[in-house]
DNA sequence: TGACGAAGCTAATGCTGTTAGCTAACGTGG
DNA sequence: CCACGTTAGCTAACAGCATTAGCTTCGTCA
């Protein structure tokens, strides 16, 4: 259910490479879809009504419904879209050496929600219908953290951190005359120190 | 503007201990505020409407706008309350121990946090007009992030990290069966070993 | 007493998602 | 070749939303 949940059970097992079980869709329902995602990244949450959905494919809204199951379940189907190309960015991103996993990691991260600052801002909105998501799905885009971690609190911080530095970067929250890469560069410092002292005592079970 | 330009700007000066200027309100739109404040917390951001707020103190919707400007400046006041209470617990937070800073802070931000989730979803959700807002008011809630971290960067990277556990707390969206306050204790750990490793370094100016 | 402002009201507008029910086109089986 | 069922469009309609216009009612004060 939740996104770390999967990387702490399946803590000793390759993570796998590719996204889990995606909702299938008509052809109709993908064009439906895909217009939806343009209108979002272009006109924002605001801008997407399902009548505006309807327009962009010459159709009116009620016509959507014999595609999709109404307004939920289109946002549902962008939020899967957008989680697929997460976690698939994400895992490529840890392939690399421990030391680096860290940096790479919240790179990816960081260049896939400038990539769609909409489409992530309304997959993480508290109003979002998360249950709907296919399971699994979200427990295997956050599994890289834990990857990049090693230990599932500090992994769980650091997604913290992601998400956070993301939203607030997004949302031009930062002082204004500062470089944000800088504010990336001082978190990931601080979570790769951490990973360090923590690797360095193997015998060490727990945080605490 | 964004909430770290007054510390990073006033660095050398103590910190106000109560908020700057807030808007004045009458009487009825004080009630009118308070009211909608119980609403928004007991029944969500879906559950706050005009008409229902109206309901709340007896009257029709259209008689709220004798009194505020519309729903915008309703969430805008809503916010504004917010505000002044996490800012003022926060400033509250950081007079200790310049090692136990980073902890109290943290304590205090998550403690407001959960005293009013829907409030603290609502004032940092992205199609919240924030330029509405008093000006310095973010930016006075926001110094004592500078205050506990002792370097800009790497108190806007404490903000985000603070942020981010939040949002994902209040979302339940954590490992199941994890204990939230470990992940809050492995992000203060990462953030002042950092800070000590600044501190230790006074000649260095930049952390690059 | 008369004027005026404060604070309520109803009615209406235009937006939203969504449902019901109709129609035209297409493919397939008898 | 025709009839049937399915698919995918349509219009009309409904309820709920924020908001505006215009009316009324009440209290205060000169």
């Amino acid at each position: 259910m939740t996104p770390l949940a999967g990387a702490v059970r399946h803590r000793l097992t390759p993570p796998a490479p590719t996204p889990p079980l995606l909702t299938e869709r008509s052809p109709r329902a993908r064009q439906i879809v895909d217009a939806a995602s343009t209108i979002l990244e272009d006109e924002g949450l605001g801008g997407l009504t399902m009548r505006r959905v309807g327009a962009a494919l010459g159709i009116r809204a009620p016509s959507l419904y014999k595609h999709l199951a109404g307004r939920p379940a289109l946002e549902l189907a962008l939020v899967e879209d957008g989680l697929a190309r997460m976690g698939t960015a994400l895992h490529r991103s840890v392939d690399v050496a421990p030391h680096a996993r860290i940096t790479s990691l919240l790179d990816a991260y960081r260049a896939t929600g400038l990539g769609g600052p909409e489409l992530y801002r309304l997959a993480t909105s508290a109003s979002f219908p998360r249950a709907g998501l296919p399971d699994g799905l979200e427990a295997w885009a956050g599994e890289p953290f834990f990857l990049a971690a090693g230990e599932p609190y500090l992994a769980q911080a650091l997604w913290s951190f992601a998400h956070g530095t993301m939203l607030l970067e997004l949302d031009r929250r930062f002082l204004d005359g500062s470089e944000v890469t800088r504010t990336w560069e001082a978190g990931a410092g601080a979570f790769e120190a951490a990973r360090q002292a923590l690797a360095g005592l193997p015998a060490q079970p727990h945080v605490r």
